[in-house]
DNA sequence: ATTGAGACCTGTCGGC
DNA sequence: TGCCGACAGGTCTCAA
């Protein structure tokens, strides 16, 4: 599910309940996700009240009043949820989060892809998973000129870079071969080719770097006001259909690029 | 240094 | 109905 628009969404949905609420206890039923949970996990947030719950790229870092954060990744098929009287509960719920309102934050994640780490908040920044992570795609510092350096002199394709979260932070396979679209750009195209050999944008790059806000722009508003609509994407997942670009007569085409599925129109892709 | 392939897990869907 | 393979929105590690 997630990319970084379904990330902010689950950030703005858990803000109000989490900031400001004291961890009275952290449930943990299994011992690890994608990795173990760090050594005396649940017992180090007892008690803390969370300061503020950020997103940086598809990550969730939430610092804790005890002067550690806590960063969370989604994974594949991780999501959470605050559960009415009613829920029932769910075989792949790990990790539950008791707040002193009374309302409890539940994980849930049957694909176990997720992960969740305790850090010293002075030292998150650093933490191996925030590193190495480039720019910010919405931020004012991911421009055209950023996306032509971090391209230049790249021998893989346009879409395998967009998904190096080094090159832009953030991007999954849905919005990369979303903004390729919007850009008419081909995944299949080599990523130095936006760029000069020393690194300064050429004409696609503005294109490009314009799209991919665009794109996350569009799903972040749509998270909040109609999330699921049948046409939400031009050409992810839409194989075989008609290009939905006014006035192409292209098909959508289907290819593996790096493992992950590419979609795009042959003719207004170029 | 880059780059691709495989691994990690479970669920769902289409075809037989 | 059941079984089987292919595939799924992510990231890490390893070997060329």
């Amino acid at each position: 599910m997630p990319e970084l628009p379904e990330v902010e969404a689950v950030r703005r949905q858990l803000e109000p309940v989490m900031v400001g609420a004291r961890i009275t206890r952290v449930e943990l039923r299994r011992p690890d996700l994608r990795a173990p949970f760090p050594r005396r996990f649940a017992q180090r947030m007892q008690g803390a009240t969370t300061l503020a719950l950020t997103r940086r790229a598809k990550y969730l870092v939430a610092s804790l009043s005890s002067g550690d954060s806590l960063v969370m990744h989604l994974g594949m098929s991780g999501s959470f949820r605050v559960p009415h009287a009613s829920d029932a509960g769910d075989a792949h719920d790990h990790v539950v989060f008791h707040l002193s309102s009374g309302v409890e934050v539940v994980f849930n994640d049957p694909r176990r892809f997720g992960f969740m780490d305790l850090v010293r908040t002075a030292r998150v920044d650093r933490h191996p998973s925030l590193i190495g992570l480039g720019p910010e795609p919405l931020s004012a510092a991911f421009d055209a000129a950023a996306l032509a350096r971090a391209c230049a002199g790249k021998r893989t394709s346009l879409k395998v870079a967009l998904l190096d979260q080094q090159v832009v932070a953030g991007l999954g396979n849905i919005y990369a071969v979303e903004a390729l679209h919007i850009a008419g750009l081909s995944p299949l195209r080599r990523a130095s080719t936006i760029a000069t050999p020393g690194g300064v944008p050429r004409e696609a790059a503005g294109r490009l770097a314009a799209a991919i806000k665009q794109v996350l722009d569009e799903a972040i508003d749509r998270q909040t006001s109609a999330p699921y609509r049948s046409d939400r994407f031009r050409v992810y997942d839409r194989a075989r259909e008609p290009c939905r670009r006014p006035r192409c007569p292209g098909v959508i085409r289907r290819r593996t690029q790096a493992g992950r599925s590419s979609f795009y129109c042959p003719v207004c892709q170029r």
